[in-house]
DNA sequence: CTTTACACGTGTAAATATAACACTTATTAA
DNA sequence: TTAATAAGTGTTATATTTACACGTGTAAAG
């Protein structure tokens, strides 16, 4: 804004959103193989692009929406890319977010519809454009945020096991923890509902159901209040 | 990209830039008074237009040059704001960045020929459009990634002493540290050349003067190597 | 009915990291 | 020679993090 307003360039802004998902096998992530030129056959990161009267926000969860069939997806914006031939067809920047969905929540038929499907995060293809740039920052900015600020939450279902949410913290900092240094720290937190419910499928005993309990995390967000896992 | 290319909206972008610098006052911003409408007399952060056939980047230096007269100045992209009607005259989304500058080194004449001045980053006065907002992500960022990872040096002139390095981190992360802890930790780390060479403008004994050893530090960058201040 | 198998749930001690704290030193100017 | 001033330097106490092992409850098998 150092000049008076004038006829500034414009640009195409594509929306490109890793969408995150947790089960069993680990942190996984959901992929469209392009059924459409440049790059047919090829993976490619779920995407779409900016309408004028839209912010990036809407952009985003209208993409999200579009493919999963769920409102309400949590997801973070984390960067803008700008090379000049990041896309091949036309100069478009692409703005990256990241997703956080129950693995187990999603419209399976719309996912084929869209020949997407989910992928190990250790067994990732290699991606079209600059998408394997994307999920590289996208990723170390998920391990940075789930270790201060507890979202991990958003990737399991309403009621989990205390082993589940152990599982998820190891699949995304990709390292073993210690089951009662975990429990521990979750429990000092005090942000857990222990719920007289027990999930029996692992065991004869069974282990007990837990919530993450919002109100109570937010009450807490004033003073400097995070995990460090 | 679910779609196949088809025409697609475009928009503006505008690159906004918080310039941090660092005197004996403490931490300060670049901001201009807008000389034009709207928001005329209100003040700025400094920004332009992506032009489209530069990456944002080359963009955020090539404003960057414009206002000071220095090249390779260190900057961050942190956001993309969209908000539908954060510009009123046109529907402009804008990336921002931050950039650390060593106050002394800059381009008096153009800073006034472009009505800008220092704001001690506790007097900032209202900003235009949502550059309140963009400060505000701004600073938080760099107070996270200044305790990370050694990015301060860049506010300070080439040589310094351990005092103003200390009463850098202080101003960044507002708050005290204690003088010993402090020295502690920063020859822990190992990435200071110390010199042959004493500043005498604050005590009749002269404090040594340090340079950052960037060398040494992207040696350690390997390993989980930072900060935490 | 008893035993076995299996994962759940729990606490403490050692090691490490952080935080608090005060005096001596070098130099110049009085 | 003395006084004044900021520089430079280590140790102790506290807090946090890590390491580590066994009793419990239930269902299925015998």
């Amino acid at each position: 804004m150092l000049n008076s307003y004038t006829k500034e360039d414009k640009v195409m802004l594509a929306i490109d959103c890793i969408i995150f998902g947790f089960d069993e096998e680990g942190l996984k992530i959901l992929l469209i193989k392009r059924d459409f030129e440049p790059e047919r056959g090829k993976w490619s990161l779920i995407g779409g692009f900016l309408k004028v009267n839209e912010t990036l926000d809407e952009a985003a969860s209208r993409i999200l929406y579009t493919l999963t069939g769920v409102h309400d997806i949590y997801m973070e914006q984390f960067y803008t890319y700008s090379e000049i031939d990041r896309d091949p067809v036309e100069r478009t920047l692409s703005v990256s977010y990241y997703a956080l969905i129950d693995i187990e929540r999603h419209n399976e038929e719309l996912i084929e519809n869209y020949n997407a499907s989910w992928h190990s995060i250790a067994e990732v293809p290699k991606l079209i454009f600059d998408h394997d740039k994307m999920l590289d920052k996208g990723l170390k900015r998920l391990r940075r945020r789930t270790s201060i600020v507890p979202i991990g939450f958003n990737l399991l279902p309403e009621k989990f096991t205390m082993l589940q949410l152990q599982k998820l913290y190891e699949a995304i900092l990709d390292k073993p923890l210690d089951k009662r240094n975990f429990i521990n720290k979750i429990n000092s937190m005090d942000i857990l509902i222990k719920l007289n419910e027990k999930d029996m499928s692992s065991s004869t005993k069974g282990s007990f159901l837990y919530m993450f309990d919002g109100e109570k995390y937010n009450a807490k967000l004033t003073d400097n209040f995070y995990l460090k896992l």
